[in-house]
DNA sequence: GATACCGGTGAGATTCTTTCTCATATACGA
DNA sequence: TCGTATATGAGAAAGAATCTCACCGGTATC
């Protein structure tokens, strides 16, 4: 039930906000672009500009709703937050995308930023590679 | 010496070149967007475009001179490569920058990377806080 | 039930960073 | 020094994201 989401962040149930959200929860790719997210609306039929598709990506990036991830390229990619902090690995050929966890990594990042003197806020962490399926145009048919 | 660099890069030795290699050699700030980079010539008298700064950093970045980072903020920056590789950590309030390494997070990055099927090209490790200098702007006066 | 209010929306203009275009200037081997 | 390929500078252009502003639709008020 979307609409709860958006009440409980403090924000209007409106169509567009509803729409997006919904978008966002169904879609199989988890990371989607502001234009990948307007292309679809408009595909759906929906008639929301892309001016409010910004506008409410980053309200729910603020209600917590969202998170925004620059990885290579111009655009900002934004995924729903499914309360589950994870990393990302991106694959430089076909743009998949994959998530991971590291405890490890967590915990050492934390004492850097102590021994650094950094009271720590965010982090961004993103590996970049070629990934090995088999429909990815970077593979070497092997 | 400077031009012997460009040489060995396969770049001609001109002046907007040698001036930019010098900038970001004897520049205290290590991270300089090409606007900074662009201003300091002007400063320093120079009559370099910014259309050129841009060009050149991408060649410097191509040929391995320079790093170029998306930290928060919209504009890249760019730092010397000077064969050591880091991450980096940046200050919210000031945009201080600290570089650090640590090589268990290497270590798991490779395994994780491995585990997933990627083979590695490049990451990005950035952690974002607030640091505790006494001129941070957002630090309170203790 | 009519009316005033207020946030939300869409379209286009605007900003900002970065790249492109192209005429001119420069580096460097012959 | 000369010739040619390459580099440069200025402005135009592209691309992402934001802003402006008139309009629209609920909601509250009477």
């Amino acid at each position: 039930m979307e609409s709860q989401d958006l009440k409980k962040a403090g924000l209007k149930v409106t169509l567009p906000r509803m729409k997006i959200l919904e978008l966002l929860e169904s879609s199989e790719d988890r990371h989607l672009s502001a234009e990948a997210i307007y292309r679809q609306l408009l595909e759906g039929g929906e008639e929301i500009g892309l001016a409010t598709v910004y506008r409410v990506l980053t309200q729910f990036e603020a209600a917590g709703l969202v998170n925004r991830h620059h990885f290579e390229g111009n655009q900002a990619v934004f995924e729903l937050e499914r309360g589950r902090h994870h990393d990302h690995i991106v694959c430089l050929s076909c743009g998949r995308v994959d998530e991971f966890t590291d405890n490890v990594i967590e915990e050492r990042q934390k004492a850097i930023a102590e021994r650094l003197g950094y009271t720590i806020k965010d982090h961004a962490l993103i590996l970049y590679g070629e990934c090995n399926r088999d429909d990815c145009p970077g593979r070497q048919k092997a």
